[in-house]
DNA sequence: TCCTATGTTGTATG
DNA sequence: ACATACAACATAGG
């Protein structure tokens, strides 16, 4: 589920714990999501300590506990965040627990496990894994000479592909390269070295349209997009394109399954 | 039973 | 070293 604006809704799940303190942290060990870490150091570096604040970087999040107690989350496939009250059991998924001095319990649920959490305690500065990240693509770092250099160095990877690559594109998953590629007229079999100068100012302008939308609609309340975006188009049998009402094509490009508008996104090698 | 799933990563190959 | 392609991870649901 968790892409950019996802990420973002379940940032904000936490964040009603936002200077409570942990009392207890319950947590599944031998779980894949939490492969090399040290989930002793975890328990006992959160408890005791107050949540502080909760950020969100493309799809990786933190929060951060007491001066120097980071907690970072990735929601991988199937990752969730949630709150809630004294009363709730824990189910077989929430993998990490955290129980806080109001009685809320602060839950990582991620049924298939190919989510993450991560914990460092640091004294000063940030822990490695959230320094260094690549300029969000809604900041005036994101420029669009920094994603053409990157399209031309993926030149021979089809533009699909690449739009899924977090080091240049953090956030953008399944359902948003498919929507930037088709609100930019782009097929997404293109490779990124053939896009035209046409072509990539497109793709920057949509692309970030799309981070904006999506925060709007999704990343606040997850309400449903309207019909005029392909989301709501691109997985249903016999869906058409809200463009042409022609029939929308899935296939699977850069191992994973897309879903274009044959006619709407020019289908030749551009140029 | 088989196929799919809004993600990343390790490994093989060029 | 760099770019590219793909199986593997673990579980649920159609």
């Amino acid at each position: 589920m968790p892409e950019l604006a996802e990420v973002e809704y379940y940032r904000k799940q936490w964040t009603p714990a936002i200077g409570q303190r942990v009392v207890g942290v319950e947590l599944h060990a031998d779980k894949r999501i939490f492969r090399g870490q040290d989930t002793d150091a975890l328990r006992s570096g959160l408890k005791g300590q107050a949540l502080q604040r909760a950020e969100a970087h493309g799809k990786q999040m933190a929060f951060v506990f007491g001066d120097c107690h980071w907690l970072g989350l990735h929601l991988g496939m199937t990752g969730k965040t949630r709150i809630e009250s004294a009363d709730y059991e824990p189910g077989k998924h929430d993998h990490l627990v955290l129980r806080m001095q109001s009685g809320d319990q602060l839950i990582f649920i991620d049924p298939r496990l190919f989510g993450r959490v991560l914990y460092a305690a640091c004294k000063s500065g940030e822990p490695d894994w959230w320094q260094g990240l690549p300029p969000g693509i809604l900041s005036d770092a994101f420029t669009r000479e920094r994603m053409n250099a990157f399209l031309k160095r993926r030149a021979r990877s089809p533009i699909k592909a690449v739009l899924l690559m977090q080091e240049a594109f953090p956030g953008v998953g399944n359902w948003m390269a498919d929507e930037i590629l088709w609100r930019s007229r782009i097929c997404p079999a293109t490779r990124a070295g053939d896009l035209d100068q046409q072509q990539t100012k497109a793709l920057y302008r949509r692309l970030r349209e799309v981070c904006r939308d999506a925060l709007r609609v999704i990343g606040t309340d997850w309400s449903r997009p309207p019909d005029s975006w392909l989301f709501n188009h691109r997985w249903k049998d016999g869906g058409v394109c809200p463009k042409t009402g022609c029939p929308l094509i899935r296939e699977p490009i850069g191992g994973r399954t897309t879903c274009w508008s044959p006619k709407w996104q020019n289908s030749g090698a551009p140029k």
